[in-house]
DNA sequence: CGCATTTTGTTCTCGCGTTCACAAACTCCT
DNA sequence: AGGAGTTTGTGAACGCGAGAACAAAATGCG
């Protein structure tokens, strides 16, 4: 009997199941703006490009939020959803290098209604302090720390070149900071406990580039 | 005994292995830019942020590149993945959406040395047009087929708002575009024989954030 | 009320991917 | 040359996730 006191939601997600919540709270909420206000698991799943039994199965993880011979409350359910992955409230963010990719991300407004709040954007080239990007301030690297502790920032983001990506990371963990998602196209080393999520543009047109030569090589011997 | 003609690399490489590939390849580069000629399938292991068995398991799927009790040569095993994943030779890519994110991709000096190249820079907006973005010029949408004939183009993206990014993707694919690369947050709908992988800020945040909150709540309980 | 219909939640099976463990193969040293 | 030490390539065991199939639950109609 271990310390399992409020068992609302049962833990233990699967990894890939995880991986879908997201995808699931986005098709809802489309659904819901075009005015639908119950939803079969195959009209979710269609929304969402997955198989409707593997989207009843995850969504058994979160508990039994829907209704037999009828489906499911879109909004009740994406509120489900939104509470398991905790965006319910708004997570604050920092983000680390302002240049092209920094200021795209700055720019993004998506990040506001998904979520997440952008409260901090640092740079280590002083000519780009003072500047503003969506209304928040670029300012020095070195302020990384007060802002995370300030803040109680959990979640940051990298977009500097690679040879910086694990200095910066070094000192986004000593801050506070548990969790990176990271564009640099690196292989970040961290403490464990810490989690790191990487983004790599160049990694996916290379898988985009084996399955393009796989189709021509396959053609050429069929032809 | 079917057509099997050239069985120079051994073919069903496992997909989960394809995604990994690239990684290698980047850790190689790392390597010989620092003057490595040999390494263990330890070292590159380490350097991919990867099991040892796993690296050597998914090699083993190219071909047989090693030596025993000795390990690989960096540049002859570069050369193996690159030639597996199709990067021997550049692929001519468009970019369709040149807004705040696609300037970033646009001028993303990652693309030249992976196997790229930017033929083409599209958007619907006749204001862009004619800009140049990394001495691109920035064409009409309408241009698309054109460009994707002439230049035998097979990979897209699209960084254009989520509500154009189905109809970017239908005209990809009738112009005979065969890979996509969606940064929009919508789920594609492509006839089968067309490859579509996506990037979604939204989702891998949404991902790190709920890893947060269980820790959180772990230790709560744990408290 | 009972029955047909719909749709969820769950069980079961299968296949893929990860990891361990070890034999095979190579080098180096004596 | 032979043996000790390394390191690869692979066979086998295991665990997780995908998908099919079905029982349970709700609705609606006669
Ligand atoms: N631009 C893209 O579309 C794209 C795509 C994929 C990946 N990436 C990767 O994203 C990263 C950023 O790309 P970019 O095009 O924006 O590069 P960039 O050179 O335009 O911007 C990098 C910024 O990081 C800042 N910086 C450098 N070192 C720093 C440090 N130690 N601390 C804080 N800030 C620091 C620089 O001053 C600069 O403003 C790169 O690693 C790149 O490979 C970019
Ligand atoms: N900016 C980011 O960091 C970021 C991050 C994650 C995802 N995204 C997604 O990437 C996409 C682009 O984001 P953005 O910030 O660059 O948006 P943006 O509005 O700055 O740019 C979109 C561009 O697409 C063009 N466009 C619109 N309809 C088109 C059509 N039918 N054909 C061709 N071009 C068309 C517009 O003219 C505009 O130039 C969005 O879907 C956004 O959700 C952006």
């Amino acid at each position: 009997m271990t310390a399992r006191s409020s068992a609302e939601s049962a833990r233990d997600v699967p990894e890939a199941t995880v991986a879908r919540l997201p995808v699931y709270l986005r098709a809802l909420a489309t659904l819901a703006d075009e005015g639908t206000s119950t939803c079969s698991s195959e009209d979710l799943a269609a929304a969402a490009g997955v198989n409707s039994s593997k989207l009843r199965k995850d969504l058994s993880y979160l508990g039994s939020y829907g209704t037999r011979g009828v489906g499911y409350d879109v909004d009740y359910l994406r509120y489900q959803i939104a509470r398991e992955i905790g965006v319910t409230q708004d997570w604050p963010v920092v983000i680390v290098g302002i240049g092209n990719l920094g200021h795209a991300l700055a720019n993004f407004s998506g990040f506001r209604s998904r979520g997440f709040r952008v409260v901090a954007l640092l740079d280590a080239d002083r000519d780009r302090h003072g500047e503003q990007v969506a209304g928040v301030d670029v300012r020095p690297f070195s302020d990384l720390e007060q802002i995370v502790t300030e803040h109680g920032v959990a979640i940051g983001v990298i977009s500097t070149p690679a040879q910086a990506a694990q200095d910066v990371a070094d000192r986004m963990v000593a801050s506070g900071v548990t969790s990176i998602l990271n564009f640099a196209p690196t292989v970040l080393q961290v403490p464990s406990g810490v989690d790191v999520r990487k983004v790599d543009l160049s990694i996916e047109l290379q898988i985009l580039a084996y399955h393009v030569q796989r189709k021509a090589q396959a053609e050429a011997e069929a032809g």
